[in-house]
Formats: structure tokens, sequence, C-alpha cells
DNA sequence: TCCATATTTCGTTACTTGGCGAAATATAGG
DNA sequence: CCTATATTTCGCCAAGTAACGAAATATGGA
């Protein structure tokens, strides 16, 4: 019962984008994917390029672009541009920290998890890494 | 902003299930269909068998016993033997009330869904209806 | 014991989804 | 205004999923 004692407001989560069947549907179907719970966790405090989440998750670029777009569409992320690259990170990161708030949670429980373990340690290296580098490879 | 206010411990929701990324991925696929949360809102606050499960939904028997068995993989209801029928509820509805917290919530910011909204007219009607009559039928 | 019946399992079918590579799009910077 | 390049869109294929009906599996009660 490690996170027994964390509380979140999931109730503003749900008001946003509710009262539509459809639309929790769609937030419940964004969660419902590995490699798309690997993004949420990896931005988790941070925002990342397409092309840093690229090479955290050894997957094609376009592959990448679609769950972004399912995320985007969930509400769960948002986008910003910043020079050539796109910038994303959780929603409403600093306002309203419910959506952010559970993935943090959600990070922290699978905090034992080996896929999610190596992505840390994978993370790390590549923040190290020049972004500039990083994206022409790809 | 209805629901700002309810503040629920998701925490131990995820505790139970958690360090597997996998676990955690399938309580998300459960919440993923629609029909399923129609059984989970219908679920919320009182027992229902499965052929008022199968009446309210209106699907052939065995794809609501799928379904069934998909919430009961992932530890969103539990099942009990009542006579000659099977009797599901939402999973440690007293004891841990998390999951099923988590649900009541969902029902009620689906309040207006219009979906949502007859399954409650439909299953007030068959809860005044015999069980035994109700499942010959099937 | 055996029958009636409540529920699940199985096999099939249609649809959805995740993956890739190629092509298209957009845009920062020379 | 180009060109290089970061990202997305499109078309395809393989794998997964929800639906059904038919058959199998309990099991309560005569």
């Amino acid at each position: 019962m490690t996170c027994a004692d964390v509380i979140i407001t999931y109730g503003t989560m749900l008001d946003r984008k509710s009262s539509q069947l459809r639309e929790v549907l769609e937030m419940h179907k964004a969660l419902s994917d590995a490699n798309r719970l690997r993004i949420l966790i990896a931005l988790t405090g941070k925002e990342l390029c397409v092309c840093q989440i690229t090479e955290l998750l050894q997957l094609a670029p376009s592959t990448v672009s679609k769950h972004l777009s399912i995320l985007r569409q969930a509400h769960l992320i948002e986008m910003r541009k910043v020079g050539r690259w796109i910038h994303y990170r959780l929603s409403d990161q600093n306002v309203d920290t419910t959506a952010a708030e559970y993935i943090r949670l959600l990070g922290r429980s699978l905090d034992r998890d080996p896929q999610i373990k190596d992505d840390r340690k994978h993370l790390k290296e590549i923040l190290k890494m020049d972004v500039d580098a990083l994206c022409r490879r790809m």
C-alpha cells in the first residue's frame, strides 16, 4: 500500500471531457497502450520533443506521431513549437494538475516495472545528448 | 465543473494491480469499451445477475459473459452465486471503495449522456421484473 | 438421478488498431 | 526564396477485439 495515501482529484479530469460517453472512452483508450503510457510517464515533470520521444521508444517516427495525436485528442498532452522542434508536455501541467497528477501516480506505482525502469535510465542518457544531433539521425 | 469537488483515492486502485505495466493496461482496456462502462455504471450500488445485465444491454448472453470476464480479470467486479444465478457487483464495494468510487464518479459525470440516461430508466424497469421470468427468456 | 436452465466456452466473421515505409507538409535559417 | 529537416499523413499488413450462434458446462431442484 505504498500509494494508499495519494489522493487525487480525478473529478476535474472527468469534468473537462465528460458528459459524453464517447470522450470518456477516448481517454481510457488513450491510456490503454503500453507505448502511450511510456510516453506519458516520460513526460512527467518535463517537456520532450518528438525526436527525443522517438529515440526513447525506438519506434518509427510515424508511429510515434500517431500515438502523440491520440494522446492529444484525449486532451492528455499539449504541444508547443520551440524553434524547429515541437515539444510535448502533459496537459495543464501548471494550472489544472489532475491528468498530470494521475500520470505521476501511475509512474510511481510502476516504478519497479522493468520496462519503465529501463525507460528512466534511457531517458537520462537522451537528455544528455544534443537534440540537434539526435533529430538528424531519424 | 459540477464534480470538481469530488476527490477520490485512485492510489489504492493502482496499488492493488500495479508494479506491472501489463496489469495497469488490463484495467485501462477493461474501461475502454462502452458496453463494459454501461455494466459498471449499472452495478453502482447494487448487485445484478447476468440475465438482468443481458436484458439491459440487449446483447447476446455469450457477449455479455465475455465482457464480464474481462471486467473480472481486471479486478473491477466480483461474482457470487445466489441460488441458480450468478450475481455480479463492483469489487470490494464495502471494504476498499476505490474502484467502486471511481465508477460512481464516472456514472455521475455521464449523467446527461443519452445512452446512460436510457440505461438508468431501463434498469428501473428491469428491477421491477421477476428475475425467473427474465432469465427464462434468454 | 436426471432434467431444466443459467452461464460460459468455442469457432467464425467483421472491424479496429498498431506497426512500418513512402510521400506530403511545414518551416527555420542560409 | 530555397533547402534541409522535423513532423505528420497515407496506404498497407498483421494482430487483436467485439459480436454472434452453437455447443459445452455446470448446478439447483423435482
